[in-house]
DNA sequence: ATTTGCTCAGCTC
DNA sequence: GAGCTGAGCAAAT
């Protein structure tokens, strides 16, 4: 992964993502997941060729708790995975107010999108 | 459904 | 630089 950089003095510079590249476009593509849909950490992982605990990583640290939607990123299997902010639980609630379906800790399938879908 | 082994970036020392 | 730790994954059981 790559990024491409244009200073102010119109000099174009292509350089591999730096973490803080990398953390900023994981945040971008969360954002795009819609209402009532989740992605997976795998997927967004795939999509950015990295690992998808990096990607678990970045959720964590989040800087923007409300803005940045990460109770819309989910375990490929459809279970929770984590939630720094009250644990599953409350990644649950958050999910059920979006109207996605929680069945015995697992997200039902119907509602994770792919990274191509993502994308459209 | 549960266990097991793999993974690799970040954190710590 | 080496070792540990995970908001995970996938195969085998």
């Amino acid at each position: 992964m790559f990024v491409i950089e244009i200073k102010n003095d119109e000099r174009i510079v292509v350089r591999r993502a730096s973490t803080e590249d990398l953390k900023e476009i994981v945040y971008a593509l969360v954002s795009l997941v819609p209402m009532g849909k989740v992605i997976s950490y795998k997927a967004i992982a795939s999509l950015l060729g990295i690992h998808p605990r990096l990607v678990a990583r970045f959720m964590a640290l989040n800087d923007k708790p409300i803005i940045i939607p990460c109770h819309r990123v989910v375990m490929s299997n459809g279970s929770l995975g984590g939630y720094s902010r009250g644990g599953k639980v409350v990644k649950e609630k958050l999910l059920r107010l979006e109207c996605v379906n929680v069945v015995n800790g697992k997200v039902l399938k119907e509602h994770i999108i792919s990274g191509d879908e993502l994308l459209n």
